[in-house]
DNA sequence: ATGTAAACCATACCATGGTATGTATACCCC
DNA sequence: GGGGTATACATACCATGGTATGGTTTACAT
């Protein structure tokens, strides 16, 4: 799980696979990697719309996923379309990965994740980078999985556990419902509430919820 | 507020002002404003960058803004933008508005919004549109503004009163506080969310406000 | 006119949420 | 070894949320 400098045979047609429910996202990725760095590019709109496309053509050299796209279902449409691509690589594009998307996308298999906050003349090769069987991930998210530094920034200093519990609290939990899947007693899981309102600065778990998901904790 | 095919001078070269805090998002959106469309597109990365550029190179044709950017404070940056840029149009691009944030933006005098979702050369057209002085809206979503027969559809049959009462819940806000500003009695207040709890299919009203967000109803 | 639905209020009860204190362990870093 | 932080648990108290029941008014349609 390295970037670097690596020499990258760019003379290379590369067929990519993009698949994103952002038609505009999509029609620029293509456009941007067909002109500007000479790939083969094919679209997808949806999950099962990637899959049936690799399925009829063959596998891809790489395949980005977006990871909110229909029929994702987190990780689960991820491993459908690993699985489907004969070991070349697929990775996941988005825009604002939690701490706990990153762990789950490494795992299953995934050959990296690209920000859509990343310059696009970097989508070119970490493309490349990927093909050529590395995993990519953008430094700011090294950082962020090595626990508290880019984390700071984004999620108001909320602790692994804290982030943990506030995944359930948006799903709309109750503290005896958490302390039950967490194994934990409820006092604690209400302690853990009352430090993520406190550091997200709102007055009740409702709050909480909302900002979490207007900050992209979530 | 129409969408529609009219006659545009696609001979003026278009001096475009994009805001986005996804640098990729802004790459694609400028090289294809600039190859495709023979616009001169400027970019930046939050509305302070965006303003300060207003300032010092004067209005521009066109300024689209992103909704989430920093520095935008929903509809308040918008204001900020469209008061600098002399007259000239200042849209929204934004990938999941929902109803009330629509009501806003167009109050707050944007000439219109672009979602993410649109096709990539309907962009080009969108903004010579909005250029000739016209309100751009996508057509999916002036069907959900026609306020009170798509609303049934999608909103579970809230009433009148349970759509204000959710739009306080979707603040976080007390039921104690949602009575006063309602001038209601609290038991009021308990009784519609009570039942808008009911009609959402919601355990508890944090599940509620989840799901609001969920269905765009807020 | 009668029924139906929405909105409003009240009282009461119990469940849940949030705060406060105190204690404890483990880990990391200096 | 001491200081900081994260984690965990207990007990207790009070605020808030959610449910239930019952009642009034208005409006609207059959």
């Amino acid at each position: 799980m390295m970037q670097g400098r690596t020499e990258i045979d760019e003379k290379v047609t590369l067929r990519v696979l993009i698949a994103d429910d952002h038609e505009m996202v999509l029609d620029m990725f293509a456009m941007y990697l067909t002109r500007a760095a000479g790939m083969e590019v094919t679209t997808a709109k949806s999950l099962d719309e990637a899959v049936d496309i690799i399925v009829a053509e063959g596998p891809f050299d790489v395949v980005l996923l977006d990871l909110n796209m229909p029929g994702m279902n987190g990780v689960i449409g991820l491993k459908r379309a690993i699985k489907q691509n004969g070991g070349n690589p697929v990775a996941i594009i988005t825009g604002t990965p939690t701490p706990r998307m990153l762990d789950e996308i490494m795992n299953a298999g995934s050959s990296g994740i690209v920000l859509k906050t990343t310059a696009a003349r970097s989508l070119a090769n970490a493309i490349r980078f990927m093909h050529s069987g590395e995993q990519y991930m953008p430094l700011e998210l090294m950082r962020g999985s090595a626990q508290a530094a880019s984390r700071n920034v984004r999620n108001g200093n909320l602790s692994d556990k804290e982030m943990t519990v506030l995944s359930y609290l948006a799903e709309g939990k109750q503290n005896k419902e958490i302390a039950n899947e967490l194994q934990l007693a409820e006092p604690t899981v209400k302690m853990h509430v009352t430090a993520i309102c406190r550091k997200l600065g709102a007055q009740n778990r409702t709050q909480a919820v909302i900002m979490a998901r207007d900050l992209g904790l979530v």
